[in-house]
This record gives C-alpha cells, sequence and structure tokens, in this order.
DNA sequence: CTTGCGGTTTAGACTCATTCTAACTCTTTA
DNA sequence: TAAAGAGTTAGAATGAGTCTAAACCGCAAG
C-alpha cells in the first residue's frame, strides 16, 4: 500500500521542488509517494486511483499539475510508447524501456555509458542532442522481479 | 508537387500490398506518392492537405486508413514524439529520428548495425525485442539538406 | 487579528488526434 | 443482373490531455 514518505524521500522531494521554485504540498507528497511505491511505470490514471486510496479529495487535474511539476523538476520522466496514455518513471538513471507487447508491462533496461557513447557517435556533424530515447518492443518471458528499478 | 507514382514506385507498392492482401486503389497511390515526394515525416494532416491538391474528393478517414494499411504491410513507418500527432516516414532502411527542439523538423539518423547489435547486448537474459525506436532530441545546426532520406 | 496576495487545487468545459459507424460505391464473382 | 466484399466517405464518438475560472491556503504587511 502507499505509505507516506520517509525523511529521506520527503527531503529529496522538498530540495528538488524549492531548486525548481516549487512548493512542497500534501497533494505533491502523495503522488510523489505513489510513484516511489510502485515503480511499474503507471498512467495518470493509475496514479490518480491510487493516490485516491489515499487522499480522496485529490482531483485528477491536481495529479497531472503534479506530474507535469515532478517533470519539470526533473523528479521524474515520462515515458510515452506510441500514442498511448504517457506513464511516469522515478527512475533517474540513464535507462532504456522494453515494452513486453504480451503484458503491456514496462521495464526499465540499463543503460551502460559505453552505449550511450555509441549512440552519440552516430549523430552527423551539426547534430546536438541533448535527450536520447530508447524503448523496445517484445517479449518479455517471466522473470516479475525485473521489471523497473 | 506531387507527381503521380513512377513505374517502379508503383510495382513496389503493388507488390507490398498484395503481399498483404491489400489492393491497390487510386487514393493508395496518391497518398503513398504524397510520402514519397516530400520526405520530411508529414503528419497525417499534412498527407491530407497535399493529397487533397490531387484528389479533392479525398477523405480524412481514408488517409488514416491508407497509412494503416501502409503500416501494416511494412511500407512506412510511424514515428511519434511525445504525444504528438504520429508522423509518417517511407524509409525502411533501419534509422533513428532526431527531432530538432526548434523547428520541430524530423531527421533520419543512419544506424549502423554495430549500433543495433550493441543496443541489443544491453537486454538481459529473456528479453527478445523486434522493434528497437531510437530518438534523439536537440538541436541541428542549419544544414537544410540532411533530412529525411 | 484581518486583509490581501501569490501559488495551488478543483470541477468541469474544452480541444484535438484518432477511432468508430453506417451508408455508399466499385469491382468481382455467381 | 444480383449478391458479396473490399474500400471509401462524412460525421459522430472517444479519450488523453489542457484550459478556465472559482475556491482555497499559508503567509506577510498593515
Amino acid at each position: 500500500m502507499i505509505q507516506s514518505l520517509n525523511e529521506h524521500n520527503r527531503e529529496d522531494l522538498q530540495e528538488a521542488l524549492s531548486k525548481g521554485g516549487q512548493k512542497l504540498t500534501p497533494q505533491r507528497e502523495v503522488v510523489f509517494a505513489v510513484l516511489l511505491a510502485q515503480r511499474d511505470h503507471p498512467t495518470v490514471d493509475e496514479v490518480f486511483n491510487r493516490a485516491r486510496e489515499v487522499m480522496p479529495g485529490l482531483s485528477l487535474a491536481t495529479v497531472y499539475n503534479c506530474l507535469e511539476t515532478f517533470v519539470g523538476c526533473g523528479l521524474v520522466r515520462q515515458v510515452n510508447h506510441e500514442r498511448e496514455s504517457t506513464r511516469y518513471c522515478p527512475n533517474l538513471a540513464p535507462h532504456a524501456h522494453f515494452r513486453d507487447k504480451e503484458t503491456g508491462q514496462v521495464h526499465d533496461i540499463e543503460l551502460p555509458p559505453e552505449v550511450m557513447k555509441s549512440l552519440r557517435s552516430i549523430l552527423p556533424p551539426g547534430f546536438d542532442s541533448e535527450v536520447i530515447e530508447i524503448s523496445f518492443l517484445g517479449r518479455a518471458k517471466a522473470n516479475d522481479s525485473l521489471n523497473s528499478n
């Protein structure tokens, strides 16, 4: 179940928010806690439903707002696959995503620096890239524990 | 301007369609010609507008249908960036996409086989991937001629 | 205090890409 | 010529996400 944030995580949140000129609010705490509690790349709706168990008055618009704020503060990444609903991921380490064709589950795949480098190297001169998104589509055989980080 | 398909391209289209159990229709020819004429990763709307110059009665639904058919036959790839409108690309060679933050333009980036290989190698055992999507976000300095293929 | 202010939250209206539906057309097969 | 089947069409429906305007809240100034 969704716990409230521990001291450590609350401080991280607090700090990242204030760096971005934002405040820590009860809603933001709950939404952040939801993301940390179950790192399965939930959609906004999923976050909304989970958060409401803990804070029933929370509105969907606020969940959108909170998540956008987190993305702006670099606390969370958006994960898009084709045009499906955007998913959210609190894993900050550079990583790729693997989407299971059958279950729809999204798994994080560690991205070693040398692979990042070889990717950057394929850019022709004049192309400067800040963000690289890599996503695999396929099947992951069993091994439930491998998801996320 | 949009030309009608030359013999060679019409045959390719014809063949790919019939392999997928589909027929060559005037609408499909026009839509395909639009994609080949300007390889700038147009959205459905852009394809629609260009195609109407040549076939004014064409409907938007048909453009959606044609593009979906082409994707099904492997003639064309969809390109998605975040949740923006889907774009279409008739470049069949394996390649990544580079999206210019400022202009919004999408450029094709050639993907050498050894980079593909190193990417596949980061998948943990049990993960089998058929499709790998790679997209860069950044700025491309000038050099208009480098776009697409 | 209590008033005012800026940032946050809220419900509901709105947008817009995409999908669906049902009617229509065209071509082929019987 | 009729019936069947594929493809096309206009417009309605869907649904994720955004916008708007009102309510709320914590806090600093009076």
